[in-house]
DNA sequence: CTTGAAATAATGAATGA
DNA sequence: TCATTCATTATTTCAAG
């Protein structure tokens, strides 16, 4: 049979669901404190959270292997990379198309962020990180537009971001205030 | 007066640019090897690039002095964490209100990961990330309507999203082409 | 989880290209 | 200016309890 498959193909190419791990609050805690400086010693996490550097090190040790922590990155400021642009596209996907093929291109070039299948009028949402609108211009023309199955994009330029906030401290320290009030 | 002032006030409430920092290509390779892993040490970074400890340690604290590295963080897998559901909101403000007022109210929220006030239909795309959908009603109808100025929202809930990349390496390791082909 | 010793890493001074 | 080496201080890791 060849009807459409709305979500059809997904699965290999789509993040697979994780279940949730039973942390306590020493590790929400050690969680927060990567969160805030991520270069931060073992001793030094040792000593905020009362307990031996040792005792830090095998928490984060399994806090790995149970794929809480995937790894540690670098804030940059983007801006003064030369990358000061965020747009974000909306993907609406031609008729039989595997979404999740579609996804998978988009999610190999360079710029782009994320791309999520959402609900609502478009199939997909893209976020890309672009230098100027030249930049943008290119990569929807030369890139995105190339890719099968792709039936119409728009647009939506980023003309004012939120002052930089840390999300991840701060849905640390919420879990924490639900687990010790 | 007291005309309409689209993007009225949001000077204080926004990101502020900066000016792109003049980066050779060993300043990109040490924030390449950062972005894949923030913990390692200056001494892997040195033997990486071929240079001393030290030298390393002198570029770390420059790329901070220009603003280039805002810190470190750790990457976590929220579904791990109990919050693995993303969705975004369109947001409508009303005429006369401040949309940076706005912005900085959504900031606020722990689960708002960014907001962004965008060209095209709607004025401000909103990511939020939350357990389940019981929490979403309850972020919307406690916290974000309440807000002064929301005139209307729409939610596109999250289906499906790409598998995890660190953007962040993808990025500068395309910059790196850029500068040495 | 702890302590304490051994291995490794970061930092600062002195200095050279 | 930018990097180096070396000495000192700090941190990580390992063994044992």
């Amino acid at each position: 049979m060849n009807w459409v498959k709305p979500l059809g193909g997904i699965g290999e190419h789509a993040a697979t669901p994780v279940d949730p791990a039973q942390l306590d609050a020493t590790d929400l805690q050690l969680l927060l404190l990567l969160s805030r400086d991520a270069r931060i010693s073992q001793r030094s996490l040792a000593r905020e959270l009362g307990m031996s550097a040792p005792a830090v090190a095998d928490r984060i040790a399994r806090l790995h292997r149970q794929g809480v922590i995937e790894g540690y990155g670098v804030r940059l400021n983007w801006s003064a990379l030369g990358y000061p642009t965020i747009a974000y596209l909306t993907v609406t996907a031609g008729q039989g198309f595997e979404q999740g093929l579609i996804m998978t291109r988009l999610a190999e070039l360079p710029e782009v962020e994320e791309v999520m299948i959402v609900t609502g009028g478009v199939d997909m949402l893209v976020r890309v990180r672009v230098r100027d609108h030249t930049h943008l211009r290119e990569l929807l023309i030369d890139k995105v537009w190339q890719i099968e199955g792709i039936q119409r994009t728009e647009t939506s330029l980023s003309v004012a971001e939120m002052k930089p906030k840390n999300t991840t401290s701060e849905l640390l320290a919420d879990m924490i205030r639900r687990v010790e009030p």
